[in-house]
DNA sequence: GCCGTTTTCGGCCCGACTGTTTTCAGTCG
């Protein structure tokens, strides 16, 4: 079975939940956290650079000790520092770790003095009354935790980005209708366009910090006000979304904005730089000594530390510090750059809306072409279109395009990758169409070889122009197939044709760590809305994030271009 | 355990809130 950057991650994650349990140097737990962290960012497999014979201490946060630690898993399947932990502490104590309110030393103590190893032991414990008998607890401590179990039990995943953005909407119209509120804004990893939030980080500038807190915590969606403050508070709404606001003055906005959009990581890394300068940064400012040169705004605090503004999306400690110092970050892509969509559906196969009614949204939303691309035969649960029926919609598009003005559609089909890596429908038919985008939907599971050569096989074909949601994740619901995405991409580039980002919420399929491995290897991505009614196109913003956390600009997308450009891109494709 | 324009040793980000104490440790973000 081969090592994963994942599996390693995980492995020195738990280590470093296992050492902070026997109360190691901090130092030392950080160490192996932050390599958890830049494993799991690595775009290519470590394994991979193992075998090539790389020096893995070329890699930040990663030294002789945590490299030879990473040669044994890769080399062994087995960790000797991993094992022995595991021989001195509890199989699973560091589950502990996972109930708010219990961090390391709490639950050594609690382990040592209560023998509690388990959630189900801590929840026992506090049911009868005896951790409140433990020096430094007490019974409200007790009754916390006992909560947080409980809260555990039935805890909700992390939210999708298009999900939290209907409840973070709702709060901020409601906190800027409190009374001194001047400025209200979502930060955290809401801010930087993550795929998926843990919670909502919600920045309000006001003169009164607790009378913001006072009208918030009777905001009527709140089911637990966990803590408040007057210039911090800690709610669970009803849904099962935590959110914690912060509150500050107008002069403080930049830098606690800074502050609270993170990520994590990212300010910490930033906050190293300014004491490397005889600055200290925090959420109010920049301070030299006692005198605050910066923090008005995001940029002053960029400037102060000697970096250009890095916007939020880049903002996780993944080499946007290097590039900002360089001088060499990415002018990213916006939403207004796309000019088109290469990816939607009508009521011919899964969609709601007509092809008519498809054009005019997408119009109104200020594209100029939009590409049908409805399912394939082998699809029949959504009613995949055979080839008589593709032909007549491709007819039924000519006429249309003759009637629209300021829009164009495009002749497409979204068809299935066989098996064997062959396509659902006859060359003859998709010689006619601008553009065929391939996608798996069945065989998930294949193993890595077999599906990777499905898919190199798919894009050989001549007539094939872009990979649909190349690693078919559902996020929260059905994980990626094993593909060996470097070489899809490569191959992409070599045949001349383009990757799909899905701009659906439930997709978000490039990820944003391939959407770096295409743009450094050439490969134009595609930010599609994969739109099956015309409200749909709205999700391209999200496409948009996802791009701009894999870095890309505006000349890296497909659809920036003109209709014009275009075809002739997807024309070369045809030709190779 | 990592790292270096200050450094191969001695540093390693910063502040708010809670609960238990009575001045602060633990946790969180």
């Amino acid at each position: 079975m081969p090592v994963h950057n994942a599996d390693l991650a995980a492995i020195f994650e738990e280590i470093a939940d296992l050492l902070e349990i026997q109360g190691a140097n901090p130092f030392r737990i950080r160490a192996y956290r932050n390599g958890a962290r830049i494993l799991g960012d690595l775009p290519h497999e470590v394994r991979l650079l193992v075998e090539q014979g790389e020096d893995l201490t070329r890699l930040p946060g990663i030294g002789v000790d945590l490299a030879g630690k990473i040669n044994e898993i890769i080399s062994t399947g087995r960790c000797s520092i991993l094992e022995r932990l595991h021989r001195e502490l509890p199989p699973h104590i560091s589950e502990l770790l996972k109930i708010p309110g219990l961090g390391p030393k709490r639950v050594r103590v609690l382990y040592h003095d209560l023998d509690v190893q388990t959630i189900e032991q801590l929840r026992r414990a506090a049911k009868d009354g005896r951790i409140r008998s433990i020096p430094g607890f007490g019974e409200k401590t007790e009754l916390n935790i006992l909560r947080a179990v409980e809260a555990h039990a039935n805890q909700s995943r992390r939210i999708k980005l298009a999900v939290a953005a209907q409840y973070a909407e709702s709060i901020c119209v409601f906190l800027r209708s409190i009374p001194g509120v001047q400025q209200v804004a979502v930060a955290g990893s809401f801010r930087r366009m993550r795929e998926t939030v843990g919670d909502l980080d919600i920045l309000v500038i006001a003169s009164s910090g607790s009378r913001v807190m006072q009208s918030f915590t009777g905001y009527d969606e709140i089911a637990t006000v966990y803590s408040v403050g007057d210039t911090r508070a800690s709610v669970l709404l009803k849904c099962g979304l935590q959110v914690d606001l912060r509150v500050v003055g107008q002069h403080c906005y930049g830098a606690a904005l800074h502050y609270f959009t993170g990520s994590r990581e990212h300010g910490i890394a930033i906050r190293r730089i300014a004491q490397q300068r005889g600055l200290k940064v925090n959420e109010y400012g920049v301070y030299h000594g006692f005198r605050r040169v910066a923090g008005d705004s995001e940029e002053s605090v960029y400037q102060a530390v000697g970096l250009a503004y890095i916007p939020p999306e880049l903002r996780e400690d993944r080499g946007e510090i290097e590039a900002a110092r360089a001088g060499r970050l990415p002018h990213l892509v916006e939403l207004s750059d796309l000019r088109g969509d290469l990816h939607a559906h009508t009521t011919a196969s899964d969609g709601h809306d007509s092809l008519h009614d498809m054009a005019l949204a997408a119009k109104e939303i200020g594209l100029e072409y939009l590409a049908i691309t409805e399912h394939s035969r082998r699809l029949a649960v959504a009613h995949g279109l055979d080839s008589l029926q593709l032909a007549r919609q491709c007819d039924e598009i000519d006429r249309l395009n003759e009637q629209l003005c300021g829009i164009t559609l495009l002749k497409g089909i979204e068809v299935d990758i066989l098996e064997d890596g062959g396509l659902d429908l006859p060359d003859s038919v998709l010689a006619r169409l601008d553009i065929v985008i391939g996608a798996v939907h069945s065989g998930f599971d294949l193993p890595r070889a077999k599906q990777t050569k499905r898919i190199l096989c798919a894009m050989d074909h001549p007539n094939f122009t872009l990979l649909a949601h190349p690693c078919g994740r559902l996020i929260e619901r059905r994980a990626p197939y094993d593909v060996d995405m470097l070489s899809i991409i490569r191959h992409a580039g070599k045949r001349g044709c383009f990757l799909e980002l899905n701009a659906h919420p439930e997709r978000l399929d490039l990820l944003d760590i391939h959407c770096q491995m295409a743009k450094e290897e050439g490969v134009l991505v595609s930010i599609n809305s994969d739109a099956h009614s015309v409200f749909d196109f709205h999700n391209l913003r999200y496409g948009v994030g996802q791009a701009r956390r894999g870095w890309l600009e505006k000349k890296d997308v497909l659809n920036t271009r003109s209709l014009t450009d275009i075809r002739s891109l997807l024309r070369r494709t045809m030709s190779v």
